[in-house]
DNA sequence: TAGGCCATCTGGTCCT
DNA sequence: AGGACCAGATGGCCTA
């Protein structure tokens, strides 16, 4: 899939003639995995227009360049930021029990297996608990008291 | 082919 | 001000 992302990406962007074009796509920078940012060059300010600009607002082309390149600064840290919570959710599919051949489990599968397998361990502790202390006087008070405590 | 899942973009809001 | 987070929109891929 990861494979893929950027001609996707750039696919879908010429499509719906989005701020993005395939040309941009293929431009190389910062990020490692989607390279996608402006060019120094276009990013640059000539030090002459510094000069005539100064003491008054930037005209609306650089305004635009300069939120432009904002927004794919933006967008390089969003991507970023989704690609390590998929690395979280990874981590904890490793870490929950699943079968050989078992297709991947999808991101809600994987938090309400997640939750359904925590809730499990603790009912299997807290039944573990309760049946070492067979014959007490207060064990259903214990196992409220143990429940409570979960909570 | 419809529906589910996913990656990405985007603009808004909150936080530091 | 800039980054983090969030939710909506969009479009591709896959499967029943």
């Amino acid at each position: 899939m990861k494979r893929t992302c950027v001609e996707l990406r750039a696919r879908a962007c010429a499509r719906r003639g989005g701020p993005l074009c395939l040309e941009e796509a293929s431009r190389s920078s910062s990020s490692d995995m989607f390279p996608l940012s402006l060019s120094d060059e276009e990013v640059r300010v000539e030090p002459e227009q510094k000069k005539r600009r100064r003491g008054r607002a930037r005209c609306e082309g650089q305004v635009h360049v300069v939120k432009k390149n904002r927004r794919i600064k933006a967008n390089d840290r969003e991507r970023n930021r989704m690609h390590s919570l998929n690395d979280a959710l990874d981590s904890l599919r490793r870490v929950l029990p699943a079968f050989p051949d078992e297709t991947k489990l999808t991101k809600i599968e994987t938090l309400r297996f997640a939750h359904n397998y925590i809730w499990a361990q603790v009912e299997a502790r807290v039944e573990a608990r309760v049946e070492a202390r067979v014959g007490d006087m207060d064990s259903w008070i214990t196992l409220c008291l143990i429940l409570r405590c979960r909570l």
